[in-house]
DNA sequence: AGATTGAATGATTTGTTGCTTATTCAGTCG
DNA sequence: CGACTGAATAAGCAACAAATCATTCAATCT
């Protein structure tokens, strides 16, 4: 009766135009509002005016509606990173700075304001590891366009870029779950994430790469 | 009946001496025999040869014990890190290497080895969020010596060392909680730091500090 | 035939009860 | 009198029962 099939890319965000992405939006809707936890699945297919089992007909779980879920924010995110990426006018060195100032913020009031988002993240994170895994390769190839344009403009020395990416991530891990290890406040992160930046900002400027 | 002072500093670690030592000794006994949530005080009590409610003459509470048993080690791995400092015939950026690694390594075997030992310092970490604080801080301490004496060498330019060296706890917090986080092997995680160990010796190395 | 339902199933969660154990402290001991 | 004990308390935890819910699938509908 009902179509299901998007024209839409893979992990293409559809308002509730497709049957999966009223579902998404009827899920969404019950999980922020209640939290994952105490949402049924009877809910949410009740929301869509169908029956329990019809649900499993465009997920092969609730686990992979809250995937879902973030997939969609989480590109969203990665939408204004690349922005920042691409900003004209500005050095590579302070698109580097304005993408891991807005992650920082972005999942700090996010995670502030929402006690529900922090628990959908820490089961999507526990039951899907593929999925923090997801989210780190896209962002790495923002920071590698960035390290590449700053690269050809002479602001960067950097030989393995898709490396450095790693290592950037690697050593900004803090601020990416901000509230996971530290309790701090946000301004004290801030200024914790600038120290850490400009002592990698000197480092990838430098000419010399490494000594043995 | 029993001496209880000790001629030792606050932290001093006793082996048996004093009856704080010897309490503290059968109850790691136990913690790592059966775990710290298997203990009770009335076996560490019977063990010592008193009753268990005479323990709290020597300890505010079980938690306690478990605390006095992790500054023991902890001391005994910054004597060691202290040592790695220290060392005559190595240059600054080859001990901070030699400091971080050996971190990581003793870390990861000793949770690695045992979970008891993780069980424990979940406990802790969780009751008592400023032991951490208090591990943290002594390290600092240990690399703004070897950023003063990179310094005096001119092997390294930093202004605020203090700062710098939170800087590089905060770069390197992976690598301080391993299996935390990533569930990566020890190789992996050697060569993730590595790599971030590179990029910050370049940024201490270099004479600009950082332009506005 | 394919879409949809909803009762059946088994896993998980919730609620409850009784026991174990950390901690206290009135009392004993030397 | 201060060191020490061990029963008393209450906080936390394990074990079990009941209820809920994700998931499946035989039957129904269009």
């Amino acid at each position: 009766m009902a179509l299901q099939k998007s024209s839409m890319g893979e992990k293409g965000s559809d308002r509730g135009e497709t049957i999966k992405g009223q579902i998404v939006a009827a899920a969404k809707k019950r999980f922020s509002h209640f939290g994952y936890g105490k949402t049924t699945m009877a809910e949410v297919a009740s929301d869509c005016g169908m029956s329990p089992g019809n649900l499993y007909r465009f997920f092969p779980g609730k686990l992979d509606i809250a995937e879902a879920i973030a997939t969609a924010d989480f590109e969203k995110r990665l939408a204004q990173q690349r922005g920042f990426a691409r900003q004209t006018g500005k050095s590579a060195p302070e698109k580097l700075a304005d993408l891991l100032f807005d992650e920082l913020r972005s999942t700090y009031h996010q995670l502030e304001k929402d006690p529900r988002v922090f628990e959908m993240a820490r089961v999507i994170a526990a039951e899907r590891p593929s999925f923090g895994n997801w989210i780190l390769e896209n962002q790495r190839r923002i920071l590698v366009e960035i390290l590449e344009e700053g690269g050809a403009q002479g602001e960067f020395y950097v030989r393995d870029k898709l490396f450095t990416a790693e290592m950037i991530q690697s050593a900004t891990m803090k601020f990416h779950y901000p509230q996971l290890f530290s309790q701090l406040t946000l301004s004290k992160l801030e200024r914790e994430l600038d120290g850490v930046l400009q002592l990698l900002l000197t480092g990838l400027r430098a000419r010399v790469p490494a000594p043995a």
